[in-house]
DNA sequence: CGATAATTTGATGTGGCTCAACCTACGTGG
DNA sequence: CCACGTAGGTTGAGCCACATCAAATTATCG
């Protein structure tokens, strides 16, 4: 189920079966959206919240100039504005990038899972502040690494993020975005990320091309990308199947990451 | 009373007071710090959340080379690391700026909220989305500001913030940091701090000197910084107060801005 | 097959960093 | 009350990472 998909994977652990059940009951709608496409002006009073079965999806900025920055990307089994629920209205616009296919959850519904479901609301409110947590890391990138480490620091994230939902082996996935994308999140230009993800490449670090990377050496793009993912919450199972022991390491035979099928 | 001053302030609406006393109750301790401690280190499991009545505290990442980068500032009223209690820990570090006086919330006390006070529950999220709607931001400042703008803006962030819970009057507040925390904050050098200070100060838009900020031209610095105050989900009288008016100016006769005591 | 978006490369400009020195305010101990 | 140490602030010179501007090349897709 891949409503559960997220938290499955995260030290919080997945839903119960009644929780789970309620919180798919609470998605009355799905919606298919074209990609490039505003689906949420900042501003706008939202009474529903949407969850991504599938496609990207971005959350963005624009300044004076139209200038973009990105501050954050998602991902399928991700809430894309769950906090829209307590803000009433958003501070960003949210688009799509791919196309992309939705659930629309009522703010009603999440009312009832509030007065109804405190151990289910407080699971939520986890994945919003895991949100809150890449926040904090996009200023840390932003704030204290220079292109080369930034570029690498998304890939590495966005590769963990994906693991941990079966949508990347580890080493390689798929992420349908331009290079004017990467600026966009990166705090660049799209000039430089291409210089930049040519070093990457020359460096045999990783390439990003046709919408798909693949990390020829993980340890080393970490280490260039200061790259520590403890923001992300994972299981620890996840984590040590990702290459990131949380203590020495533990060579415990195990399955193969969960497949794409929802 | 303090802790309810943030809230009163915000669209969202302050407590009522049966939610109010069970929120003061939940403090289960003072305890005053020492200026520039760590207090939580990034990783380390807690049991309780803190509130901040006095001081300065920030919240911090630190590179591979030392290099910090603050992840948020925060200042009387707020409530610290209320995140800590659906994380279980944290994945930054928190310390004192000042010296500090805070309430200790252990998260036993959460727990009870969250099962028996739905609504106190939800004003609860409600904080720290907040916290994750300045983080956006800061993702915005840092990737697409250049740095008269950042330090500008952030100036700007914290006269509004102050303002909402009576500790600026708008044009003067007392900010007792460094120009290295500054550039902490803005991710530049304190070298280039120092630089930008002095062109804000050339130009006439504001004075940062001895622990205090003296806005000398809140429009100006504002257009110079793009900044637009609806991520901070401020009351419409406060903001209308602070002179960024929703809608055409209504030029209603209005109090003084909230004191600062408790 | 032609149009349009995306990527690639080069040349040049500049904002902010680095390194280094000096200055000022303040607290502490003699 | 002065001498000194230390933390913070100020200024200058030179450099480098990244932006900007411009053009060419390569997908991609009706």
């Amino acid at each position: 189920m891949i409503i559960n998909r997220v938290l499955e994977s995260r030290s919080e652990g997945g839903l119960e079966p009644d929780d789970l059940a309620v919180l798919a009951d609470s998605i009355s709608d799905q919606k298919v959206y074209a990609p490039r496409t505003m689906i949420v002006k900042a501003g706008q009073t939202v009474n529903f919240s949407t969850f991504l079965y599938e496609g990207i999806m971005s959350r963005y900025v624009d300044d004076r100039a139209g200038q973009r920055q990105l501050v954050a990307i998602q991902t399928p089994g991700d809430f894309v504005d769950l906090h829209a629920y307590p803000l009433k209205h958003l501070d960003h616009d949210v688009g799509t990038i791919t196309g992309a296919r939705v659930g629309i959850i009522p703010h009603d519904n999440l009312r009832r899972i509030q007065r109804e479901r405190p151990e289910l609301a407080r699971k939520l409110w986890f994945l919003t502040l895991l949100d809150a947590a890449m926040h904090r890391t996009w200023v840390f990138r932003l704030g204290r690494l220079k292109a080369v480490a930034r570029v690498a620091h998304f890939l590495c994230e966005t590769n963990a993020k994906l693991f941990a939902v079966g949508h990347s082996d580890g080493e390689r996935f798929n992420l349908p975005l331009t290079q004017f994308d990467l600026a966009e999140i990166c705090g660049l230009t799209s000039v430089h990320v291409n210089r930049v993800l040519r070093e990457l490449r020359e460096r045999g670090l990783c390439t990003f091309r046709a919408g798909a990377v693949d990390i020829h050496n993980r340890m080393a793009l970490a280490k260039l990308a200061e790259f520590d993912l403890d923001y992300l919450y994972l299981a620890e199972d996840v984590q040590r199947r990702l290459g990131f022991p949380m203590a020495p390491v533990d060579p415990v035979p195990e399955g193969p990451p969960p497949d794409d099928r929802e």
